[in-house]
DNA sequence: CTTGGAAAGTCAACAAGGCTGACATAAAAT
DNA sequence: ATTTTATGTCAGCCTTGTTGACTTTCCAAG
């Protein structure tokens, strides 16, 4: 390791004090992140996992289960338990695929639609609060590290679905 | 609302679809930020919630079980399952308050220590290697970020806890 | 000293949402 | 014709959250 006065001032974000404070800054930050919608999941007998399968549902209409499944990265079975409450309710319809009648196509509802956008709205209320309170050059920041701590191999999902849909 | 070139292009940042993006960055990124240690806590018989546990008795030694209540925000009963596992096992010590004999005080034993150094060194590996990926720049707009997403009020937790100690 | 209330622990019951394993069906691919 | 793939489903298990009821310990106010 190289030392002296520049690269020892030019690395103290790297020290364990800095990387804990960074690691209690995620658990309390994603603890509030998470509430508000989490709040209005309640009043409708739904959970964070009901969250997910909606929001990604909504973000790529049609996608298939095994599509979906990846993202979440859950079972079939934890998945299939959501997605039949969804389907069972009217907010999500489940059409066999054309070309491939295997394959099950998800779309949300009008009232699919309807939650996602209560749902989303919330979230992105307190995000829009966090963004204009910090300004533009934090934001980039925050979503540069955000990525660079994804999994490489995980990180695709989300760059599939980055550049909008 | 003011318009115009200037305002709509410094508050791009702002755009739904910006938002969008940073929330699904926060997804995907705390998937894979609690991974690592999940992986250990499972080959241990533990869960996501020990780790937590052991993380801030390890942080504020001699802490009292409600005060690490208010931190996790959960309740007692749901702590106290983790806490008697954890105290049988041998990773964390229960002493009875000198001054209030009702108070518990916790702290790791050194096997405690051992685990928490084992956990808090692979998150942080991750951590670490995200930070210098992204560079010091960034990781203040993480954190400036981060903080502002928190809970007005519940940021006192990660606030007292913010200059170390 | 008695009593009220706070701190802590415990028991029971329940739910969400992960997991595994086993099995069924339909359709595509070989 | 056989194998593989996509999906769904049943049963059962685990962790970790919840509520409610109850007890013990103990400080502090009356």
């Amino acid at each position: 390791m190289a030392d002296g006065p520049q690269s020892s001032e030019s690395l103290l974000f790297l020290t364990d004090e800095q990387l804990r404070k960074g690691i209690e800054a995620m658990f309390f930050a994603y603890r509030d992140f998470t509430a508000d919608p989490d709040r209005i999941l309640l009043t409708k007998g739904y959970g964070r996992a009901h969250h997910r399968a909606i929001h990604f549902i909504h973000r790529a209409p049609g996608t298939t289960v095994n599509n979906l499944l990846s993202i979440l990265g859950v079972t079939k079975q934890s998945l299939n338990r959501v997605l039949r409450s969804l389907i069972e309710d009217g907010l999500v319809e489940s059409r066999v695929g054309r070309r491939d009648k295997r394959e099950r196509h998800l779309f949300l509802t009008e009232a699919g639609e309807t939650l996602e956008r209560e749902l989303s709205d919330a979230q992105r209320a307190r995000m829009r609060t966090a963004y204009r309170e910090a300004g533009p050059e934090a934001v980039t920041g925050f979503r540069t590290v955000l990525e660079a701590m994804m999994d490489p191999e995980l990180r695709r999902h989300y760059m599939a679905m980055k550049e909008g849909g």
